[in-house]
RNA sequence: GUGGCUGUAGCUCAGUCGGUAGAGCCCUCGGUUGUGGUCCGAGUGGUCGCGGGUUCGAGUCCCGUCAGCCACCCCA
């Protein structure tokens, strides 16, 4: 045999078994959304470079140090898309969506590429679900976008999530707040961390989330960024808490907690799990009333935010979760002497069945009589089929003989769709 | 990017002091059973992540490399 080729590091292949999960947490999305109004968008899993360095920055390391770029044939840079809300956008524009009514409700489930180290929870290729609500500040706008993630969460039942909240102002404030804070911290400058030295000139907010001791010594004396909000900031979060009271949602303010991304302003959040470990973060969001005019288009307030597939299915697998497959209906067998007429049959049978909506398994292994038994048990199908060249039988669970079907294929057929409408109305019997 | 732990069958793992690889589950077949559950038996399946080194001999010791995991970092 040849070498196996291995996967690129950081990625994963989703396999059928995998799968049943994600459609759950897919389908609990989906229905949410559009409980909500919201219609579903895709954008491309690559744009041009520029965009990611405009709308997300070029100082956060989702940019400056993640990204997957490349030049193509055409000599165009491209970036593989790190995150979502900046392609949304971007087509929020292009797609002439500024002109309808607003606010425009959109959500998406997309690919999101990193180039990091990675650990349970964290890959290179991973799955976001999301939304972004374009073209209205209202209070209400972050609190229903809020209240569609948690919903989502609750709908999945996943355990010990906190919703981390806070208000990281408008531009005015974040501009006056961040003249502030490096006031503070500069004479502290060589007491720092590595990190947030090289911070300070590029993106001194985040020095706010450092888990270096000393530094947070340090910010434990800083100025806090509440003070600098102006009254309508202030009255925009006060509202948007208020409203999520209305909701019956908790919800933990937290001062210190300022998102990587560079386009946020005002409200900004983040659900945690306790059963992730370090990476924590279930899913995040926020405000970014900026970010539209500054790709091109409209001035434009806008909220969102994104949630990890992956990290969704941690917690469901953390409470011992596992999705069953659906019980197929009806399990179709050849007898292992019988010849191309039989299986001819058995295949018109399986066909017509499941035209009529029915999930028909067909034993294309060809087993023995005694193994199909056994995996249709194991399917959970109720009914079987033994077709041979002559005609079929029917055996329910637990049947010793069966019953023989019409030769007619179009009769045995209905027969058995009668007899699956009879034990669909009757108590499933229990295996013995 | 920094530090640490771990890589043996499709899955979960055992493998002693270095002596040419095992179990359970899964899958297929057969037996038992008023026949698809139970139980019993058989079979399929592995260059021990990969590459070097030490040795008469390496799954086992050493070095490198790749990958996963944990913490940092970052974040969903």
């Amino acid at each position: 045999m040849a070498d196996q080729i291995q996967l690129p590091r950081g990625t994963q292949d989703v396999l059928p078994a995998d799968w049943r999960l994600r459609f759950r947490v897919l389908d609990t999305a989906r229905r949410r959304f559009e409980a909500a109004g919201f219609g579903r968008i895709s954008t491309p899993t690559f744009e041009h470079t520029e965009l990611f360095h405009r709308g997300v920055g070029e100082a956060t390391d989702i940019v400056g140090k993640e990204t997957y770029t490349f030049t193509d044939r055409g000599d165009r840079s491209l970036t593989l898309r790190p995150e979502g809300t900046a392609g949304v956008s971007r087509a929020f524009v292009a797609g002439g969506l500024h002109r309808e009514p607003l606010p425009v409700k959109l959500w998406y489930s997309m690919a999101m590429f990193r180039y990091e180290k990675p650990q349970a929870g964290r890959l290179r290729e991973h799955e976001q679900l999301g939304c972004e609500v374009l073209g209205s500040e209202r209070a209400a706008v972050d609190a229903e976008v809020i209240a569609v993630q948690a919903g989502i969460y609750r709908d999945l039942g996943l355990p010990d999530l906190v919703l981390h909240l806070n208000s990281v102002g408008s531009t005015d404030a974040r501009t006056a707040y961040r003249a502030a804070l490096v006031e503070y911290l500069t004479p502290f400058a060589s007491e720092l961390d590595a990190d947030s030295q090289e911070r300070l000139a590029t993106n001194p907010l985040r020095i706010l989330d450092s888990k270096d001791p000393r530094t947070r010594e340090i910010v434990a004396g800083a100025p806090l960024l509440p003070a600098f909000l102006t009254d309508e900031d202030r009255a925009h979060f006060d509202r948007v808490q208020t409203l999520l009271a209305a909701a019956g949602i908790d919800a933990v303010v937290d001062p210190l907690l300022v998102r990587g991304l560079d386009y946020y302003t005002r409200t900004v959040w983040e659900f945690t799990s306790s059963a992730l470990g370090a990476q924590s973060t279930v899913g995040a969001g926020g405000r970014y009333d900026g970010l539209v005019e500054q790709l091109g288009g409209p001035a434009t307030p806008a909220v969102g935010f994104g949630t990890g597939i992956e990290r969704i299915v941690l917690c469901l697998e953390a409470l011992g979760q596992k999705s069953r497959t659906r019980p197929v209906d009806a399990y179709v067998g050849v007898a292992p002497d019988a010849g191309d007429a039989a299986w001819t049959r058995a295949f018109r049978i399986t066909t017509q069945l499941r035209e009529r909506g029915r999930a028909i398994e067909l034993d294309l292994a060809g087993r023995s009589a005694k193994g199909q038994a056994k995996q249709a048990s194991k399917l959970e199908s109720s009914l079987r089929m033994l077709v041979d060249d002559l005609g079929a039988r029917m055996f329910l669970r637990g049947d010793f003989d069966g019953s023989d079907l019409p030769s007619d294929v179009d009769a045995a057929i209905g027969q058995v769709d009668a007899q699956l409408v009879a034990l669909a109305t009757m108590p499933r019997p229990d295996a013995t």
